[in-house]
DNA sequence: CAGTGAGCGAGCTTCCGCTTGACTT
C-alpha cells in the first residue's frame, strides 16, 4: 500500500500526476464535489443560523467509500482539489466525510499540472483555509435559497415545474430585453457614396468612399450629378505603420465563442469535444476562466515558433485576466504538446484541436505588421472629400498561424468587400480620374440576437456563472422553454441604388432579404411572462449587479473580514419577505392581450398561453356558442402579433378540393404548412402562402412528391410490396412497411434477398430505442 | 405534422458548481 495518497478533482489529472511522482504515491479523484446539500426543502434551517445538512448524493457513494479505505491504509492525505473556493469546500467536504486526522492531512494547491509545480506544492502545504469554505458556503447557501424560494412562487403565480436562479433567470432576462430592442427599433436609411477611381492607367483602379451618407435619395443624386463635370485630385496622402498583437491562449468562453464562430459548434458540443481531447491527453483543462501560461508551456511554445517559423515570429507574453470574477485555478487551454500540429482520428475532434493549439502559438508569436494609406481626394464641385483606405501588410508574424473572428455576424455588406485593399501608387496633387460612382440605400441595423456564445461572453463580463456551468445553463433556459434556439427566414426590403457611370446617373430599386437568424436564441412567450414577474417582484435578484455584489461580499468572506451567516441573514431577511407577500398578495402572471372583436360577430379576440401554449381566442365560454381556439405559429409572439395574422390563423385547416375522391386539406403542423390527402402529408414549398393554395395548385404538389418519391426507389422486390430500397439523404436504406431498416456495411443493394431484409429488421427491432432528447 | 382550451385534487416540480458516466444513433 502507498505511503501517501493524493486526492485532485479531474481522475485525467490524477492519471498525469501520479506519473510524476512515483511509487510512494497513489493519486486519486474525487470527481468533483462528493458532498451537496440534501435535495429537500429542508437543506438549510434558516432560523438557526443557516445549518445546513450535507449528505453524498447515491452516485458518489463508490467513490466516497473507496477514498475512505485508502484514506485510512495512508500515512499521510493530500488533498491537492483545485486552488478556489469550491476547491476548498471539496477538500473540506473530504476531510469530514472520509473522517480524516488532522496529523496525518496536508492540504496542497497548484494551478497548472505540471512537475516542477507539483513537486513545489508538496513542500509547501498548508491547512484548509475556513475562511474560503466560509464563502463558498454562503455561495451555495444563497443558490438554494434564492433558487427554491423562488421557484415555488412561479408555480403557484406562472405555472408548475418552472424554475428561477441567480443565474438563469439573468440568461433569460438578457435575451428577452434584447428582443424587445429589437422590436422597437426603427431601420433608418441613408444614402452611402462609393466611387472607384483609376490613376489614368486603366488597370490601376481602388476604391474611395465618402466618410458620410445623406439621408435623402434628391441629396446623393445631386452629389452624382455635381461629380460629372469635377476634377478630382489627391488632396492629402498619409501613410502610417500599425500593428497588430494576438489574442490571449483560449479561456472557456472564448473557446466556446470561436468554436461557435469558426466551427459552427454549439456550447455543449464544443464542451463534450473538449472533455474527450482532455481525456486523451492533448489539451489541458478545458474548464477555466485563466489566460495565464505555465513556464512549461512558454517553453515549448517557444521552442515550436522558433523551429517552425523562426525566431523573428517569437515573442514572450503574459496575458491579464480582464473578467472581474476570474478565479484562475487552471492554466488557460492550450495544447500538451505545441510540436502536435495536428490530430488523426475524428473531425470535430481534430478541428477544435487545430483551433487551441493555432490560437495558443498565435498568443507567443510577434506582431503582424502594417502599413495604412489614407488618401483624400478633393472633388472641384464640392466641399467633401472622398476617402480611399489602403493596407499593406509588412511582417505577418501571430498572423500566420491564426486570425481572430469577430462577433459581427450581420448581412455581409455589399460595398464593403475592397476594404483596405492595396492601393496603386500614389502622389499628392496627382489628378485622378473617375471610373464610375454609386449611392446605394442603406439602413442601420437592431441589436444582433444572441447565439449561445455570444450569450455566454455576456454572462461573462457581468461575472454570472461559471466555466463549468456556462454551457449547463444554456441547456436548461432552453430546457425550461423559457428560450428557444431558432433559425428564422428574413423578409425581402427594396433599397435604392443611384450609378454614375459614363457621364449618366442611373436608378433602379433592389431587393435584399433582412431579419434572417441562424441558430439565435428567442424568448418564449413563457420565458417573457416569467421574466416579466421576476422582474416586477424580484428585481434585486434578476438586477445585473447582483451577483457582481454578493460576489464581493463572498470575497470579504474569503478574506476573513465578514461573518458568512451574517452576510446571508441581512440578504435573507428581505428576500423571504419579498417571497411571502408576492406570494399571498400579487395577481397570477399573465400575458393575456386583447386584440379587439371579430369583424362580422363582434366577438372578442384574445390572445394568451393556455393549456399547450400560446393561442388565440374568440368569443368567451359565457357565450352560448363555444369560443374558438388557435395555436400560435412557430416565430408568432402574444406580444407581438396583429390582430390580421391572428385571424388569419382561423382560415386554416381548410378544405382545397378534392383529388382521386379524397378532400384535400390544407394547414400547419411543426414542421410547417402541408396538405393532406389520403392520410399523406405534402410539405408545402416555402415561398407558397398557405392560405393561396388552390385545388390545382395542391395536386400539382401531390403529384410532384410523388414523382420525387418514385425516382428515389432502387429497387423493389416484385411480390412483397411492403420492401422497397430508397436512396435517402444519407444513402440507400431500406423502406420495410413502416421500419427503416439500415442496410449493413459492405452490401451490395443488388445482392439484397428479401430475406436479409426481414432478418435485418428483426435485428434493428430488438436494439432498444433512442430516449426523447430534452425535459422528460 | 389534426384540434384540443379543464376547474375532484394527491404529490410532484426547483438552485449553482465541482466532476464524469454508460448508453446508443
Amino acid at each position: 500500500m502507498a505511503k501517501n495518497l493524493l486526492i485532485v478533482e479531474s481522475p485525467a489529472k490524477a492519471k498525469t500526476i501520479e506519473g510524476y511522482l512515483g511509487k510512494d504515491f497513489m493519486v486519486k479523484s474525487s470527481y468533483g464535489h462528493i458532498r451537496d446539500l440534501v435535495k429537500t426543502d429542508d437543506a438549510i434551517d434558516t432560523s438557526n443560523n443557516f445549518t445546513q445538512r450535507y449528505e453524498v448524493p447515491a452516485e458518489k457513494k463508490a467513490v466516497v467509500s473507496e477514498l475512505k479505505k485508502l484514506a485510512k491504509a495512508a500515512d499521510t492525505v493530500w488533498l491537492a482539489s483545485d486552488e478556489d473556493r469550491e476547491g476548498e469546500a471539496i477538500s473540506w467536504h473530504l476531510y469530514e466525510t472520509l473522517g480524516l486526522d488532522d496529523e496525518k492531512t496536508k492540504r496542497i494547491v497548484f494551478h497548472e499540472i505540471t512537475k516542477p509545480a507539483i513537486l513545489r506544492a508538496i513542500e509547501t502545504p498548508r491547512g484548509i483555509d475556513f475562511n474560503l469554505v466560509n464563502a463558498q458556503q454562503a455561495r451555495r447557501v444563497l443558490d438554494r435559497l434564492v433558487g427554491f424560494e423562488l421557484s415555488p412562487v412561479l408555480w403557484k403565480k406562472v405555472k408548475p415545474s418552472l424554475s428561477a436562479g441567480r443565474v438563469q433567470s439573468v440568461a433569460v432576462r438578457l435575451i428577452v430585453d434584447r428582443e424587445r430592442e429589437i422590436n422597437r427599433f426603427t431601420a433608418e436609411a441613408a444614402f452611402k457614396i462609393v466611387a472607384i477611381f483609376h490613376t489614368g492607367n486603366a488597370k490601376e483602379l481602388f476604391k474611395a468612399e465618402l466618410p458620410k451618407r445623406f439621408v435623402e435619395a434628391a441629396e446623393a443624386e445631386r452629389f452624382l450629378a455635381d461629380c460629372i463635370p469635377a476634377d478630382f485630385v489627391i488632396n492629402s496622402l498619409e501613410t502610417k505603420p500599425s500593428k497588430r498583437s494576438p489574442a490571449a491562449p483560449f479561456t472557456t468562453s472564448t473557446l466556446q465563442q470561436e468554436a461557435s464562430r469558426k466551427l459552427g459548434f454549439s456550447v455543449a458540443r464544443t464542451m463534450a469535444v473538449a472533455q474527450r481531447l482532455y481525456e486523451a491527453g492533448h489539451i489541458s483543462y478545458m474548464r477555466t476562466d485563466s489566460v495565464n501560461l505555465s513556464d512549461t508551456a512558454l517553453q515549448g511554445a517557444e521552442q515550436e515558433i522558433r523551429s517552425a517559423y523562426g525566431d523573428t515570429y517569437h515573442k514572450r507574453r503574459q496575458y491579464r485576466t480582464k473578467s472581474a470574477g476570474a478565479q484562475e485555478a487552471h492554466e488557460a487551454i492550450r495544447p500538451t504538446y505545441f510540436d502536435q500540429h495536428t490530430l488523426g482520428g475524428d473531425n470535430a475532434e481534430r478541428r477544435l484541436y487545430e483551433l487551441i493549439w493555432k490560437r495558443a502559438i498565435a498568443s507567443q508569436m510577434s506582431e503582424a505588421e502594417f502599413e495604412k494609406t489614407t488618401a483624400k481626394i478633393g472633388v472641384s464641385t464640392r466641399q467633401e472629400e472622398l476617402v480611399a483606405n489602403g493596407e499593406v501588410m509588412r511582417f505577418d508574424g501571430f498572423l500566420k498561424v491564426y486570425f481572430e473572428s469577430t462577433d459581427d455576424e450581420h448581412e455581409p455588406n455589399l460595398d464593403n468587400d475592397t476594404d483596405n485593399a492595396l492601393l496603386p501608387p500614389l502622389t499628392a496633387g496627382q489628378q485622378v480620374h473617375l471610373n464610375r460612382m454609386s449611392a446605394t440605400e442603406r439602413f442601420s441595423r437592431p441589436p444582433a440576437r444572441y447565439t449561445e456564445a455570444s450569450l455566454v461572453k455576456k454572462l461573462e463580463e457581468l461575472g454570472i456563472g461559471r466555466p463549468s456551468t456556462y454551457a449547463p445553463t444554456i441547456s436548461t433556459i432552453q430546457n425550461r422553454g423559457y428560450v428557444v434556439k431558432e433559425s428564422r427566414d428574413g423578409k425581402p426590403r427594396d433599397y435604392r441604388v443611384l450609378e454614375l457611370v459614363g457621364g449618366t446617373i442611373s436608378s433602379q430599386t433592389k431587393t435584399e432579404t433582412t431579419g434572417a437568424e441562424k441558430a439565435k436564441l428567442f424568448p418564449t412567450d413563457i420565458g417573457v411572462v416569467v421574466n416579466d414577474f421576476l422582474v416586477e417582484h424580484f428585481n434585486g435578484i434578476v438586477d445585473f449587479n447582483f451577483t457582481a455584489k454578493v460576489e464581493k461580499e463572498f470575497d470579504e468572506i474569503a478574506q476573513g473580514m465578514k461573518e458568512w451567516t451574517a452576510m446571508l441573514h441581512s440578504f435573507y431577511g428581505p428576500f423571504h419577505q419579498e417571497v411571502e407577500t408576492t406570494t399571498k398578495h400579487a395577481d397570477r402572471a399573465t400575458n393575456e392581450r386583447e386584440l379587439g372583436e371579430e369583424p362580422g360577430t363582434g366577438k372578442r379576440v384574445s390572445v394568451r398561453i393556455g393549456r399547450f401554449g400560446p393561442m388565440v381566442q374568440i368569443g368567451s365560454p359565457d357565450d352560448e356558442e363555444k369560443p374558438r381556439y388557435a395555436s400560435l405559429r412557430p416565430g408568432q409572439m402574444i406580444e407581438t402579433i396583429t390582430f390580421e395574422e391572428a385571424l388569419d390563423l382561423f382560415k386554416l385547416p381548410k378544405k382545397v378540393g378534392e383529388f382521386e375522391g379524397k378532400e384535400m386539406t390544407v394547414a400547419v403542423g411543426r414542421f410547417g404548412p402541408y396538405i393532406r390527402h389520403n392520410n399523406a402529408f405534402y410539405s408545402l414549398p416555402k415561398e407558397l402562402d398557405p392560405l393561396d393554395v388552390t385545388t390545382d395548385s395542391a395536386i400539382e404538389i401531390i403529384k410532384d412528391k410523388r414523382q420525387k418519391d418514385k425516382e428515389k426507389i432502387i429497387r423493389v422486390f416484385e411480390e412483397n410490396t411492403d420492401a422497397r430500397i430508397e436512396n435517402g439523404r444519407w444513402g440507400p436504406f431500406i423502406r420495410f412497411g413502416k421500419q427503416n431498416v439500415k442496410i449493413p456495411k459492405g452490401t451490395s443493394v443488388d445482392n439484397i434477398t428479401y430475406e436479409d431484409v426481414v432478418k435485418w429488421a428483426a435485428e434493428d427491432e430488438k436494439k432498444p430505442k433512442k430516449k426523447a432528447r430534452g425535459k422528460k
